[in-house]
DNA sequence: GTTCTAGAAC
DNA sequence: GTTCTAGAAC
């Protein structure tokens, strides 16, 4: 197990070339941005978006969401466009790879951590269901539990970057007094709500939801596939009108 | 961010 | 006695 590292995801985006990188590693690169697959995902499926260290952006603005937002604005929303359009492409490969692997899709969120323990700003990508064997604490649940307000969906950060200024800067200060404590928030099920005392009780729970969630998409697409198998060809539909034409003609109708 | 493990919780 | 959490890591 290699040491944890707080700027291995620096290093990575400070590469030249990032496809010099571990294919375990790098998922897609452009030039603005790099995604990697989360050595400890969190989710079925979990990447991370990354962006490049290119002047006129330096490695210390691109330390964390805060960093980014507190610098030039219009290099604030580049930088985020530049993760939302490459977070937009790793979010279908997912899709592809749900149809794939497990017959079927479901959400997937895109967001940032309001406190980060990597250095270098992060767009995470992962699937909704918080399945996963590197699921351990109450830390890392609460994390990523979309209602917490620790973790910020990147449609928000859209928003406050739209927003008027003095919002804005109220929400660009992500202090981490005012987020920290959410982690230590009790373990609640992000779908239905419910509290669990311990991690196993709820990773148990978070499993049989997804279970239940697939098996309802499955039904879905089933009755869909169905339904399309039966509907008439337009072939057949032109075949039927010719022969209601001559029954017309024949005078028979 | 993780691993490890003491001792709390049950 | 076993399971589980939560704090230390030099």
């Amino acid at each position: 197990m290699p040491l944890p590292s707080p700027t291995i995801l620096r290093s990575y985006a400070q590469r030249p070339d990032p496809s010099s990188l571990p294919a375990s590693v790098l998922l897609t690169h452009t030039d603005h941005t790099l995604t990697i697959f989360d050595a400890y995902p969190k989710s079925i499926f979990h990447f991370l978006v990354l962006p490049r260290v290119i002047a006129p952006s330096t490695a210390s603005d691109l330390t964390n969401l805060r960093t980014v937002l507190k610098g030039d604005k219009s290099r604030a929303q580049e930088v985020i466009r530049w993760l939302a359009e490459d977070g937009m492409k790793v979010r279908s490969m997912i899709q592809d790879e749900m149809l794939k692997r497990y017959h079927f899709k479901w959400n997937i969120w895109m967001g940032f951590h309001a406190v980060p323990s990597m250095e270098h700003i992060h767009l995470h990508v992962l699937s909704a269901d918080l399945c996963s064997p590197a699921m351990k604490n109450k830390k890392h649940y609460n994390s990523f539990h979309p209602k917490r307000g620790f973790f910020i969906s990147l449609s928000d950060v859209q928003e406050w970057l739209e927003a008027d200024p003095s919002y804005f800067s109220t929400m660009s200060q992500l202090k981490p007094s005012q987020y920290e404590p959410l982690l230590k928030e009790p373990l609640e099920c992000w779908r239905c709500n419910n509290d669990f005392k311990t991690m196993p009780l709820l990773k148990a729970h978070l499993q049989g939801e997804w279970e239940a969630e697939a098996k309802l998409e499955k039904a879905k697409l089933e009755k869909k596939r169905k339904r399309v198998s039966e509907e008439p060809t337009d072939k057949a539909v032109e075949e039927d009108e010719r022969s209601e034409k001559r029954l017309a003609k024949s005078g028979l109708d």
